[in-house]
DNA sequence: AATGAATGAGTCTTCATTCAT
DNA sequence: CATGAATGAAGACTCATTCAT
């Protein structure tokens, strides 16, 4: 049984992804869950930023998992940022090639807020650190590391916006060949 | 004298750099432009779409303008990258650390419309094609040159989200060094 | 205490019948039946049209109601036809002579909807059976009985065209001289 | 060769019989008209308004030729009836089912002024007129052709709803057993 | 904890008309 | 005569949120 709050999170971060912040209403949100009108309110008290928020950290989590899969067993690290990338890809083919990066669609998808913004670079930041880590246990030393993840990070942030422009995420499973 | 159509595809292109599609309304925009309400529709018969296809388009114009001011009186590739990435940063400061890549924000802020993409995917390829042919002209091979423009593409398309929930701009600045 | 719903409908069902559904807005009937402009579609989620829908049903049951307090008390068939006609005029003279069949208006005035013409169809054969009965509790066959009915209707829809017209209920108390 | 004028009375015409004349705007006229903006008001001083009296006397006089059309070859008054009832039906079937009386529908449909009533009824009593004169012709006298030509004109007006309602002209094809 | 009604500012768009060229 | 630009009020509808129950 999926709590209500978790609930209302899968499906905002699934909808925010797809059509932004700014391109989902609540209303829309509330009937694909299921869950009452009067309901958010209780979960989330600032209401659609917060939801936003646990999205994003839901979302986040998901990526940080699937850094680690890809990674944990890899020959080496360009090894497994080839995996990391097809792994990617097949979730774009899955939403059907429209979808963008979960965290910065739902969080940059036309908001001004601060909050959003710190919550954002910390996200990212986290992605980048993970990466690193792999990237330092297969060899390299720490600077090194940090240019591997912020080359991988920039380019892979790129490629959502190119494969969504051309619904086709080969662009992600060409990324190892220009980031290693 | 700026015609009223021009003016509204400025306003609007600014705006949607800013928040995003879904998240200016054309009240804002005709405010801002100054334009009455119901003459939106004599140069844009259909509306809020139309008006953010002038924006791309104006927008990319100016793109390509800064790459060719970049690499036209460059020393070397690297040169001409390090020019482009610089003028970027400086634009992104202009507008106070808070837009978005001009067309992705306008073209994917939000709209599930295939014409959008299809704008967007026709507007990268010219800018990668206009960066390739500079790389051609600096020597590299015709598979070296279009290897390079898509490296910086990819990496300049996410350094403005990084660049954006960082409120700085120094990872554009910092390019060069991760692309070249 | 009338709930908003019905308030609602019962403003919509007056204006649509002297204006037709395309020529009353929201906001007109909004305002005069006191209701906020966001709680309509509360009870009438797909706006408009339900308002119409709920507002000939209204109607539709009034005459309903005539047609029985006219025909119950009848001497014969043609007394009630009488009656019932003397009964409509008095109330399109009510209405200062300016409205028009209360479902026909409301559900033709300008919709291409076919759950409009569903309602409608329903609604009209509904009036001619109820008249067909009472023409049978007055010895006519069934035969008979529906061709008084729909004799009686097609004149009476007519009628409320030719009254409108001519700002004169005559021709509706001249009926039973038609008909019968 | 068309001339402007009629075109536009014609198109619009034929929108208001479907639409209602608040169910269609100027804009659509002209367009498929073929007509530029502007020069509506130079046809038609008092722009929509003209143009629905304009095309309400166009319908009329169609009308009133079938009605002779109808009458002046046949046998007796009932076959007359007989085959303008059929004439109508058939003009009803090739509209697709869809369209109201081509004066009402111009004139009723949810306008408030008065010289649109008055227009109507002098069309209607032109009608009944022309219908009687028949009634006459084939041997009723004064009183009993007025009579008629009302009892005819009232079901038949009737009728066009009715048989909207239903997408079904065949209530129009039963008239004569009802009216003679 | 949960909920459906209420709210009014907001959305994009179309309206019939006027006017300068 | 002809026309495309201009105009702002009005159109139907959705928004995120509050509140009483």
């Amino acid at each position: 049984m999926t709590s209500t709050r978790i609930k209302l999170a899968i499906e905002a971060g699934y909808l925010f992804q797809k059509k932004g912040y700014n391109g989902v209403g609540l209303s829309e949100i509330l009937r694909k869950a299921g869950v009452p009108k009067g309901s958010l309110y209780h979960h989330f008290p600032n209401g659609k930023a917060d939801l936003a928020l646990a999205a994003a950290d839901l979302a986040s989590a998901e990526v940080l998992r699937i850094i680690n899969a890809s990674f944990d067993g890899a020959a080496d690290y360009r090894d497994g940022v080839t995996t990391f990338c097809h792994k990617l890809a097949k979730y774009f083919d899955i939403h059907e090639g429209n979808v963008g990066c979960p965290v910065s669609a739902t969080l940059l998808g036309g908001q001004d807020d601060d909050a959003f913004r710190d919550a954002l670079d910390s996200i990212f930041t986290g992605w980048m650190a993970q990466i690193a880590a792999h990237a330092v246990r297969f060899g390299q030393s720490e600077t090194q590391a940090n240019h591997s993840a912020r080359r991988l990070f920039l380019s892979l942030e790129g490629s959502w916006t190119l494969a969504r422009a051309r619904r086709d995420s080969d662009i992600m499973r060409a990324l190892p060949d220009l980031v290693c």
